[in-house]
DNA sequence: GAGCACTGC
């Protein structure tokens, strides 16, 4: 960068070089022939949507079984020692079911024992119905299906509650602890299903429009519906004439309508029918997921009848499904917002449709303030915003008082219960609640939403532990864990069909949510907690910590109860909790995440006053001076606060400022092809290591074994380019316990860099064994992120003077050096940096010397140290 | 000596 451009003629000229290179950046866009959909990105277009998976597409039953074969063969290896211990397990199983002869003294003792135990169990239960008081609720029908809070616990105006109250607890509490810390006892009290319930009421129940009698159209009738027959079948078909009026007359509308109804296939198509894309203009659709993207272009292709990609299409990142001739466009928010930078009128567009607005996406809450801008100067472009029914006002009220359009959804009812009392371990909370479900409910699957990997693996191991020693007395439970980090053919496990006369447990992360749809799901299980990033831009540390869940996303849980049947939705919590400690809505992303590169990207729109940006909720106002204060330390702005020629080539990037101005920096250090690489597998960071509980020891030996000398950026390099050696082989990830998926996805994002690098004009070159030049160009990046070693081996920030530490996985954790460069800091369970690279301090003043000043660089702690700290290994030899 | 929810460009 060398000197900064303080003087005004200098920033003149950088004004001038900047707007010429937006000039030669749109010509580019002009001259760049649209993408026919050729037959390669719409094969890899089902590929994804096959892995991820989605069974929206009737090929769903097509491709699992190949899926199966391709997993069967790519986990050949690694079952081995799976089927080692699945054989001990059935031995087990064998001996407790059929040779109870043959059993030990010590195993028949505790078997009697447990027999005991059950008598007593049953003999208790007897008791408590002779008292008549209901321990646990069974579900019953309910007529009414408003949301009124009943109240279901008569007993409390009975006489001598309170005693008999006491008097449970103590039987109940001489029974079963959740939680017992004695093992012994813990032991004996394994066997209790019966004994130790979860007591259920029920207080609401989500009203549905589908009377549970109502037969369910089979898949096989579906697919003997023509699709005139299944267009017509929608709820939103008889509204359609009134929403093409109503689009005729506003311009902005929202529509309010429920899961099911039909509203993100038809209303493109009916605008279409209308005469909206007369003349060649486009109906845009942006959804927040890539998967939902494609298939429901794919689906309202094939309701045309025409070729995905041709007059139907779809945009995503690394694939663009459309033509000249693409006049309904779904796309994903994200792709929207990037099309922005090209297009900042939406010129091309007559209609734009922003769906699923309630999930508050980042993308989407920027796009709301953006398109209501366009509107005012583009009267004749409709826009409209689809949402759940409760924000639909707050849309409205944001957009002007834009008229609300209602389309009632379709779905059966959920009942929901919820427990008498809070659950202290909510783990064991839902093994109970599932083999009480499994023992007592008819025949339907279940699934149960836990916070992260870790918990899914501990709950999967007690519930298959429980199981087997329940052995014949239970019907089999096939218990499949499922989270984003899970390999891709891991996951379609959950989409095979039930066995017969069994019943499936998926033990779900926040992905079932919306991210993924499961058959047959007829029990939800709700603890009422998910995992969540928060952004502190005091300090510039993310953490990601277990939070309740929001009202919002509650129902949106039990609503997976209701998809086919009607269902049963419990919860893990009190009434009361939900109605009083439970927030409306989940914290908008927008206010709990950094923008860095969002403000870079308004910045690039043109839009300078941020702070009176019309947002539908505001960031923190801190959020905001952390990202401009950046980008000017970045100098993508100069002291006008105003784009720089280097700030609108980093716009071009889809990456976070820093990284963006490190891949800019690497032309200067000769090393863009090592950097595009970092930054690639950087941006995949944290899904890179499979790391499953039982081979923990081999997943960190692979690990370790990629390790090479100055830090974290270069063993990410070392593992890219060993990849890319073995012609980018999954085996090869297979063996050294290296997710293909992620790796896959590196890939896809360097070559998307790649041809961003080349269209801001940037060249590649590749010096491989400087391993300095890399580590200044990283260093030219995130000058921003340096610590330095104090005394006790802690570090302390540069900018903050706040104390971190190495994180345990990184390649350094054990060296200490004085000077690193750190990627983020992360909050767990302490400040931890993570991906980290040592430097030398003299390097600040090359690559920041408008940042550093050398006085700050002096290294006081140089005498005082003692000589092993603040060397490397290497170093030492 | 820790432990990564989920998306998206």
């Amino acid at each position: 960068m060398g000197k900064s451009s303080d003087s005004s003629s200098d920033s003149e000229d950088d004004r001038k070089a900047r707007d010429e290179f937006a000039a030669r950046l749109q010509k580019k866009d002009k001259e760049r022939v649209r993408n026919i959909a050729s037959t390669r990105s719409e094969k890899r277009a089902y590929e994804e949507a096959a892995k991820r998976l989605k069974l929206e597409l009737e090929n769903k039953n097509r491709i699992i079984p190949r899926l199966r074969v391709e997993s069967r063969r790519k986990y050949l290896e690694k079952r081995k020692e799976d089927k080692v211990q699945e054989l001990e397990a059935d031995i087990l199983d064998d001996e407790f079911l059929f040779n109870y002869e043959e059993l030990s003294e010590r195993e028949r003792k505790d078997l009697e024992h447990k027999k005991n135990l059950l008598n007593l169990a049953k003999e208790h239960e007897k008791a408590r119905e002779l008292e008549k008081v209901q321990r646990y609720h069974m579900p019953r029908d309910v007529k009414e299906k408003t949301e009124q809070y009943e109240e279901v616990d008569e007993r409390e105006k009975k006489p001598n509650y309170e005693q008999r109250k006491w008097e449970e607890e103590q039987m109940s509490s001489a029974v079963f602890r959740f939680g017992a810390k004695e093992k012994e006892k813990q032991q004996q009290e394994y066997d209790l299903i019966m004994e130790s319930q979860i007591e259920f009421i029920q207080a609401l129940s989500l009203p549905g429009n589908k009377e549970k009698t109502e037969p369910e159209i089979s898949e096989a009738q579906r697919k003997r519906m023509t699709i005139e027959e299944t267009q017509k079948s929608l709820p939103i078909y008889p509204f359609k004439e009134d929403l093409i009026n109503a689009v005729k007359e506003y311009q902005i509308l929202i529509i309010e309508g429920e899961t099911g109804s039909g509203k993100t296939t038809q209303i493109p198509q009916y605008l279409h029918q209308a005469g909206f894309t007369d003349g060649g203009k486009k109906i845009g659709c942006t959804q927040p997921r890539r998967v939902a993207a494609m298939s429901v272009a794919a689906r309202v292709a094939e309701e045309m009848s025409i070729k995905l990609g041709n007059e139907v299409g779809y945009s995503i990142r690394f694939e663009d499904c459309t033509s000249e001739r693409t006049v309904i466009k779904y796309m994903t928010d994200g792709t929207l917002h990037r099309e922005f930078l090209s297009e900042p009128d939406l010129n091309s567009y007559n209609v734009m449709i922003i769906d699923e607005a309630h999930e508050r996406t980042l993308h989407t809450d920027i796009l709301f303030g953006l398109v209501k801008d366009i509107c005012r100067y583009r009267v004749d472009l409709k826009l409209l915003i689809s949402s759940a029914t409760l924000d639909a006002q707050k849309f409205s009220q944001f957009f002007d008082d834009a008229p609300i359009f209602r389309i009632p959804g379709r779905r059966f009812p959920v009942d929901i219960y919820y427990t008498k009392a809070p659950e202290a371990d909510y783990i064991d909370a839902c093994v109970v609640s599932i083999l009480q479900i499994h023992a007592t409910q008819p025949l339907g699957d279940i699934l149960v939403f836990l916070t992260g990997q870790e918990e899914i693996e501990t709950c999967q191991e007690i519930l298959q532990d429980r199981v087997r020693r329940l052995g014949s007395r239970i019907k089999e439970l096939v218990i499949l864990p499922v989270y984003s980090n899970l390999p891709s053919d891991m996951q379609a496990k959950i989409f095979h069909p039930t066995p017969p006369n069994a019943r499936k447990v998926v033990l779900a992360t926040n992905i079932a949510e919306t991210s993924l749809t499961i058959d047959n799901i007829i029990y939800v299980i709700d603890p009422g907690f998910c995992k969540q990033n928060n952004f502190n831009s005091r300090t510039g540390m993310e953490s990601l910590v277990v939070v309740p869940i929001s009202k919002a996303s509650a129902n949106q849980r039990a609503g997976r109860a209701g998809r086919v049947a009607a269902g049963k939705c419990f919860r893990l919590y009190t009434v009361w909790a939900y109605k009083n400690e439970l927030e409306d809505n989940t914290v908008p992303e927008i206010q709990r995440m950094n923008l860095g590169n969002a403000v870079l990207m308004l910045k690039a729109l043109g839009i300078n006053d941020l702070v009176h940006f019309d947002f539908l909720d505001p960031p923190p106002h801190e959020t905001l001076v952390l990202a401009l204060e950046q980008l000017y330390a970045l100098g993508a702005l100069n002291h006008h606060g105003e784009l720089t020629k280097l700030g609108r080539r980093m716009a071009e990037f889809p990456l976070d400022p820093m990284m963006g101005k490190m891949l800019l920096a690497s032309e200067k250090y000769k090393c863009s092809e090592e950097i595009v690489s970092i930054a690639a597998m950087l941006s995949v960071n944290s899904a890179i290591f499979y790391r499953p509980k039982d081979k923990l020891v081999h997943a960190d030996t692979a690990r370790r074994n990629f390790f090479v000398v100055g830090g974290d950026h270069l063993v990410l390099l070392n593992i890219y380019k060993q990849w890319s050696d073995t012609d980018y082989s999954t085996q090869w990830c297979y063996e050294n316990f290296l997710q293909y998926r992620s790796l896959k996805r590196a890939r896809d994002v360097r070559e998307q860099l790649v041809g961003l690098m080349q269209r801001v004009e940037m060249d590649l070159v590749s010096n491989p064994t400087e391993h300095v030049n890399i580590r200044k160009a990283i260093t030219a990046g995130y000058f921003y992120h340096i610590a330095r070693l104090s005394k006790g081996g802690h570090y302390k920030t540069v900018k903050h003077n706040q104390t971190v530490m190495i994180h345990p996985n990184s390649a350094l954790f054990e060296d200490l050096p004085r000077w690193v460069v750190y990627h983020e800091l992360v909050f767990t369970t302490k400040e931890y940096m993570r991906q980290i690279t040592e430097i030398e301090s003299k390097w600040l003043l090359e690559v920041a010397p408008h940042y550093y000043k050398s006085r700050e660089l002096e290294d006081s702690t140089n005498v005082k140290m003692p000589k092993v700290m603040g060397k490397t290994k290497a170093e030492l030899g």
